[in-house]
Formats: structure tokens, C-alpha cells, sequence
DNA sequence: CGCCTGACGAAAC
DNA sequence: GGTTTCGCCAGGC
């Protein structure tokens, strides 16, 4: 690759010049991969970060179309604020979601994130919105 | 054009 | 202290 990741690559919403047209659907998704491999976020998290923080509804009900997106949104880094998987009912196998947080390193018990506290990756932290 | 739903969150009881 | 209900905002029918 020419270009090696320009440092912290701020994203911050899709406003490349006025042009917001993707809906805040797009910047969830946006967010969600910007997740780091082993980490996870919730969803008032990444509602805060994209200023909707008084709706966290809408940033779960983005992912209604978790498995119609373009890129593949890691949705299963996605959980509530409980750490629990509350999204993995609604992925094509339930199970899947576990499974791909196992492989990441991430530890799931009971449909909970084992140290979902030190896991957690807050959005507006690293992105800073 | 209007009502309902929706993968959360926090307050109220 | 646990359970329930409302509230937010936006899209789908």
C-alpha cells in the first residue's frame, strides 16, 4: 500500500464537504469498524460519539442491516451497556456472534462479555467526535 | 400524512 | 433492590 495509514485516521463523521447524505446509518457503521480486534463498544457509546446519545435505540436498530452492508460491520463488538449480547439474537446464526468475539480473544459467558469493563472502547475517546 | 416499531438507557415505582 | 415503563429519534408501512 502507497499510503500507511495516516496516523489516527479521524473519520468524525462523514462530512467530507457537506455531503451527509448516508444517514447516521453509515456513520454507525463507520464507528462500529473503527473498533479495534478485541475490544468492543456499546451501543449508547457510539450514539454519544455521533451526537444522538439521547437515543441509543437508533444506533442498534442501524444494524438492522448488519448483514446488508457493503463492508462487513463487526456488529458482534457491538453490545449494550450491560456487556451483554443483545444484538446475537439477531445475527443469521445467534451463535455466531460468540463465536467471533471468542476468536478475537474476547471472552463470553453466559451471552455476557467476561470483562466487558476492560474491553470496553469508547468511540468518542478514541475518535473524539 | 400518520402510527408503529425498534438490537437501549435511565428513571420511576 | 428488582421489575416496569417511558423517553429519544428516525425509518417503514
Amino acid at each position: 500500500m502507497a499510503t500507511k495509514k495516516s496516523s489516527s485516521q479521524k473519520l468524525k463523521s462523514v462530512t467530507p464537504s457537506g455531503k451527509k447524505d448516508e444517514s447516521f446509518f453509515a456513520l454507525v457503521y463507520d464507528v462500529v469498524r473503527q473498533v479495534p480486534k478485541g475490544r468492543v463498544t456499546s451501543y449508547g457509546a457510539i450514539a454519544a460519539c455521533l451526537g444522538t446519545k439521547l437515543s441509543a435505540r437508533m444506533v442498534g436498530w442501524a444494524m438492522n442491516g448488519c448483514g446488508n452492508i457493503k463492508p462487513k460491520v463487526p456488529a458482534h463488538r457491538v453490545v449494550n451497556r450491560l456487556g451483554m449480547l443483545s444484538g446475537k439474537h439477531h445475527f443469521k446464526p445467534p451463535s455466531k456472534m460468540e463465536e467471533l468475539l471468542k476468536k478475537e480473544g474476547i471472552k463470553v459467558k453466559n451471552d455476557q462479555i467476561v470483562g466487558f469493563d476492560k474491553l470496553f472502547w469508547d468511540p468518542v475517546k478514541e475518535i473524539g467526535f
